[in-house]
DNA sequence: AAATTTTCGGATAGCGCTATCCTATCGACA
DNA sequence: TGTCGATAGGATAGCGCTATCCGAAAATTT
């Protein structure tokens, strides 16, 4: 009876074995260096075309899949991508992040969600713990940021592509970003509601993030455009925005200024509550008071009477800036920094 | 004028130097080994306390944080949590992955997300692609998965807690997990809808997740209880859930099924859209029809009439099953496999 | 007091890749 | 034909950590 070692021991060099198939396997396999195999899987640099196919194949046999972390750790970059949004309780961001998601994903990069919560300190935070990952991209809701927070993109050398917003026309910097004009959007919703013989036009808003303010300011220079602003009908609420709060905000509004006759809601959310809020006072929108919305959530459409709002493309939005971030990230230039993807007012009954 | 090289250059050693501060900077200004530096800073083995006071005051001093990289190639093990959910579009979801990403964040863990979109063979590729960053734990929703994604699970070792869904009493397997029992809140439901008075109670559904199927028996064997059980009220359709669906559902069976005095909806959504309908087509609820749903999610209290649903505890699932897989990573046992967080039937204007 | 065990710091060898340098081969050009 | 640059494969040295082994000192036992 032999006690002699057992031949074609798997990893004998190694004394702490995972059983993971390495390049160097298939180097071995494919009977060339594990430079030839990394560069061929890769495609870097000039490789003999044979040799390509052959270590496709053997690694294909082998199941050969390269490790993250020592790719990370070899290359200083990783297949991660940052995504920053603020809130996952608002479905617009939620619909970003998935088209974000998917979009990486088909191009093989893992997605970190950082939910900043609308701080600026935990923005920054999340960045400086995401960039550890040494990502290879980075999408952030907004162009605002704290000092530090912009420092950090910038210093880390990330591709970064900014969400939602774009810059004002006569800004300076030229970041790239995805979004449409909040400001065009908030104006041109309120020269709608104008177009229909509202005069006494109220701005109710929550949560008050730059694009939200950005829309007020689009409704202030629509009324003051008509000559019919009115300082005293900006309704402004910090708090979250929600059904429940569009409800409490629309009875207040009603109930201090019974003469406004459209109510311009800054999120879909809160006019959706708004309506059940009319519908349970029995107040009938749109001959007592209209009622417009904003963002197009699901739902706006089941409404009675359905809600006017504008349609914002977040889906396309998440999608575009993704494949911005990947052009980005394989070193090229995007035709344009920025992109607008515009939007839509969709005119429905409640105004 | 001297040109000789400047003294204390930084990282001579390295040709590849990054700047970052690496834990040999720390041990060599702390006056220790790297290997004290390291142990001192994760709390592993025994080291002086001096030593370790010594070593964190440097380490911060010098702003040293860990690649997580570096770390992963070294202990196989990487700070990733990998969670799988159905879907981003159902608010259910959200909340369970909101609540989990926050609790495991502040334990120091990065959360990768994955979306199945109902797909068996889709999860078993994200599980793959998952498995790849050696995360240190896995959050799964359900219980329902094919065979290779059962057995990725169990061979990868690596701890997993499942979401939303718990074992029948009899089943051999003792999985972790955190949810409550479907099937008796699809019975307890029910069973609130024959207590007031109602006999043809219809089950309308979407999705046909397992856990809606769950609801379904439950629904099932408390109307076969009280002598009620009737084929044709279940409206099954394996389309996704949504408000709008919900109003064509019930639109459909108010027109093949004028007898119906209760509606059961699986999901919030689906009731609020009927509830919707209803107000469109003049239809009294509940005096006409009673209509339920399930999960209480955002604005099932400001439908008009206001929805009776079963509100489902998912954010505490959420975080609970974070809890537990916590405890799991850190490589102990929670004190049962199983978590029933229970549900509750609000009793509302709609039935 | 000698023998044994325990404690705790350090040295060292990787983890599985990629970046960099080096070298052999080839064609192009004078 | 000889020199040169371009091309493409291989060798090698890390990336920044952790796991493992080792040994000196301290604590414990007999």
């Amino acid at each position: 009876m032999s006690h002699t070692v057992l031949p074609l021991h798997k990893s004998v060099k190694s004394h702490r074995a995972t059983g993971r198939i390495t390049l160097s396997d298939v180097a071995r396999a494919a009977g060339v260096s594990p430079s030839t195999v990394s560069r061929a899987l890769r495609g870097e640099r000039a490789v003999d075309p044979v040799l390509i196919e052959r270590v496709q194949a053997v690694s294909n046999k082998l199941g050969y899949v390269p490790d993250p972390a020592a790719r990370a750790l070899a290359s200083q970059r990783s297949n991660h991508v940052a995504i920053l949004i603020p809130l996952l309780s608002n479905a617009l961001f939620v619909d970003l992040l998935d088209a974000a998601q998917n979009t990486l994903r088909a191009a093989g990069y893992q997605t970190l969600m950082g939910v900043t919560h609308y701080d600026a300190s935990e923005e920054e935070q999340l960045l400086r713990e995401q960039l550890l990952h040494r990502p290879a991209g980075l999408l952030v809701t907004g162009l605002d940021h704290n000092p530090a927070t912009r420092k950090l993109m910038e210093s880390s050398q990330v591709p970064c592509v900014h969400l939602m917003d774009l810059p004002g026309i006569a800004a300076a910097e030229q970041p790239y970003c995805v979004g449409f004009q909040q400001t065009e959007a908030g104006s041109a919703l309120t020269r709608y509601l104008l177009s229909t013989g509202r005069k006494r036009i109220a701005f109710a808003a929550a949560q008050l993030d730059p694009r939200v303010m950005q829309r007020l300011n689009g409704w202030r220079s629509a009324l003051k455009a008509a000559g019919v602003y009115e300082p005293t009908l900006e309704f402004l609420n910090p708090a979250p925005s929600s059904l429940a709060l569009g409800g409490v905000m629309f009875e207040q509004i009603m109930q201090q200024r019974p003469s406004v006759d459209a109510i311009f809601f800054c999120n879909d959310d809160l006019a959706q509550g708004a309506l059940m809020a009319a519908l349970r006072r029995g107040i009938v929108v749109p001959s007592q008071v209209a009622i417009a919305g904003f963002n197009d959530l699901t739902g706006s459409d089941q409404m009675l009477p359905t809600l006017t709002t504008v349609r914002t493309p977040r889906a396309r939005i998440g999608e575009a800036a993704a494949q911005m971030l990947l052009t980005l990230m394989r070193g090229e230039v995007p035709p344009s920094a920025q992109m607008d993807l515009g939007f839509e007012i969709l005119q429905r009954q409640s105004a």
